[in-house]
DNA sequence: ATTTGTGAAACCGTTCACAGCA
DNA sequence: TGCTGTGAACGGTTTCACAAAT
């Protein structure tokens, strides 16, 4: 599914005993591990590699490959325990871990993501919020009090940039200087930081012109269909349905 | 930035001319093209691939690989037209076409996307917003007022999916049947959609649990230095910094 | 019979090194 | 001289095909 990789990372990284597992492998890790928590939910007690291919778009070969970078975790002619994927692939991905986050920017973007259901899972502990504007500090959201961000920030794990790119580069060395060791980036603009931390860039317009190119190409591939889609030239406004 | 892709796309695509841009190559695009524009507003008539590679944080061959795909767009010895490679670029991406845009989920994430004035740029036509709830069906959000979600999309190129996880594929269904070509999807699950559809993932937590990843396997190189920073075993609530 | 795990091959993208051109 | 464009080498990931295991 994934292909974007805007990311400062290494080419691959050491998996929890010895093994490696390469940076696409990571990034399917989430995405198996979210069909197998739905069959432990339903009580399902083992799950096959065709089954994974199929709910997550991979092929069965990639994903027991995956899987083969964490140990010997299958059964031969009747596939992987589910207790035993969820626990493994669980820890390959710091589920096991409890790790704090601190979110500067308390926009829209940034409340969304806090009260978010599916954002701070799997050991992420919210520990602050930090925003530049009066009207939000000493606001509640999600939880916690948000702090301006003339405050020294907290000590932390993680840190998430959502504040406009002008100042994302400040608030980025603000949380290295808290001793933050990787950093979410949502804001439009690269920021650099010291070797030892990652950074994870999360850009909306980036996902977007990605998806309009593959769809202009494909609907090329179509035929010269573009006007009957409305996707006009650009000019004077048309009427786009 | 965008390490990595949750994307069902033909693995490359012709470009403009018959030439082919490969995925990775059109995720680093919309990169370029943002350092370009700058140079482009300050009025800097020619760019060389190593300034681009410096300021986006890709190696200048990378850079001249990714731009001759689309043409013989630089001159030996001088680099590139600021002017042509903006063009280029846009062309690529579909900057000189206009396409509509319908956004179904109008919560915090939703009112992120509409208000920023990051997401839609570059021909995106915001045409309709849609969402469930009473509460801001009919409010005005982004000069558009929100639709209700029974009502029939309007037809549109674009559909982006900002609604829990339990109602994306229905709304994919709805998109689809309205005639979108490409959904960006911010809900964490796969929804399937017939051939000629494209669909492209963002999902914060996966993003998440990719950079936390990342983080730990770093500071294992690093040694054992998690629990001076605070990244306990999980257990009973221990205090986070 | 079924499904994993894995050598080997194929594929793709990046980097090297340099020829080609202004 | 300086920088682009690209053939060739390289490194990494995916896919194929099948042996191994239950």
């Amino acid at each position: 599914m994934r292909v974007n990789r805007r990311d400062k990372s290494p080419a691959s990284v050491k998996g929890i005993r010895g093994r490696s597992l390469s940076n696409p492998t990571i990034a399917r890790l989430p995405i198996y591990q979210r069909v197998i928590e739905g069959y432990s939910r339903q009580g399902i007690a083992t799950i096959d590699s065709s089954t994974i291919a199929t709910l997550t778009g991979v092929t069965a070969t990639t994903v027991r490959r995956d899987l083969a970078g964490m140990g010997q975790l299958g059964v031969r002619g009747s596939g992987y325990d589910v207790a035993l994927l969820r626990t493994k692939i669980g820890e390959a991905l710091g589920h096991d871990r409890n790790y704090s986050v601190v979110v500067v920017g308390m926009g829209n973007l940034g409340q969304a993501l806090v009260n978010s259901s599916n954002f701070l899972i799997h050991g992420a502990q919210l520990t602050a919020l930090y925003d530049a504007s009066p009207s939000v500090i000493g606001k509640e959201i999600g939880g916690q009090i948000v702090r301006s961000i003339d405050e020294p920030i907290l000590a932390a794990s993680v840190g998430v940039i959502t504040v406009p790119a002008a100042a994302a580069q400040e608030v980025a060395d603000q949380l290295v200087a808290a001793g933050v060791k990787a950093i979410l980036n949502f804001a439009p603009t690269v920021v650099n930081v010291p070797i030892g931390v990652v950074v994870h860039y999360v850009d909306f317009s980036i996902e977007l012109q990605i998806l309009v190119s593959h769809m202009l190409h494909s609907l090329n591939f179509a035929g010269g269909v573009l006007q009957s889609l409305g996707i006009t030239a650009s000019g004077p406004s048309s009427n786009v349905p």
